[in-house]
DNA sequence: CTTGTAAGTGGACACGTGTCCGGTTAGTCT
DNA sequence: AGACTAACCGGACACGTGTCCACTTACAAG
């Protein structure tokens, strides 16, 4: 059971990088934990990395993103769903830079088990639907679009996003 | 007419940080300045950033990497050659880390002038070959390309690089 | 040879990151 | 209530990065 405080504290950090983000659009860790009024360490016990904490601010974003694609699956085919919900993706990421930095695998975190979080899980649901249907290539992982969803991360990459999925889309596809 | 010891300095530079790659394959730019006995000054006016080093350092296999294209597309078809060139980069980039550093783009220096350097000339050259044979999509920059391949120097990415260019050079030809 | 000066030098500095550890406190047990 | 202990706190620290500027020196002109 965790005591009462480090509950506040957590929450406080993740509270005042939210704000920061939304002023700034920068997060030096120090700047936290010192807006926070907690020590580095807590900070860094709490969210070893910077994408960890970015991960818990935009947890509701992700999550959004996350409903998204049973929702688009429902009314449209595999194919689309997996092209539209690519669009989502790159939409959020746009507007809140941190949102991609989120849902990168971690160092040896995803390399190890199956699942990237609720990111892969999602992406392993399209392109399962995209296979039964015959339009995506079976030998594509979650991981494999990951990855090639890196280049989201690229700041030179802001307005020719939906392009490039275009091109990793076709790539996708069977032929 | 530049100096004699700045000439000098430059290529005690450039040396020592190629035998600081061989040996840590780390590259902190502290320790090349002290390593080739010069201040950081110095260092960073040579090199502003450790991409404009790197690339330095491996000018002599991008070199090689930029005259193997033309070799490629005189003996395979253009579809074939982008391909091959394209494996060719990934066992490069799996081999020396840096290569696929030193081909980035830099921030806003291939954002504004078309041209990306010269691997960025090569790939043009080699998605013109593809475009006039018909069998590369017509919507295609080397910018993207270079984008797309970014995903080469993240770490996770060491072994399925073929499998992943497999899906990129997919994603790049016409359907 | 002396002097001028523009280029070059190199180290101090400010900043951000991530780790480490002595002190503190919440929650529990008697 | 009082004491114990494990978890937690938070700041000092070590390190790497990139910038800035006072000093030095190569080269040229008189």
């Amino acid at each position: 059971m965790p005591r009462a405080d480090a509950v506040s504290n957590r929450a406080r950090i993740v509270e005042v990088a939210r704000d920061l983000l939304n002023s700034t659009s920068e997060l030096p860790m120090n700047a936290v934990a010192k807006a926070a009024g907690v020590g580095q360490g807590t900070l860094y016990r709490n969210f070893a990395t910077r994408e960890a904490l970015l991960a818990e601010v935009y947890r509701a974003d992700v999550d959004q993103l996350v409903a998204s694609a049973p929702q688009l699956l429902a009314e449209h085919d595999a194919a689309t769903a997996f092209r539209r919900w690519l669009d989502n993706v790159a939409d959020y990421a746009r507007v809140k830079r941190g949102v991609l930095a989120a849902l990168e695998p971690g160092p040896g975190h995803a390399l190890a088990a199956g699942h990237s979080g609720p990111i892969g899980e999602v992406i392993e649901v399209l392109l399962a639907a995209g296979r039964a249907e015959g339009s995506i290539r079976a030998d594509v992982s979650a991981q494999d679009v990951l990855l090639l969803l890196g280049f989201l991360s690229r700041e030179e990459a802001a307005e020719p996003a939906h392009h490039l999925l275009d091109l990793i889309f076709n790539g996708l596809r069977t032929r």
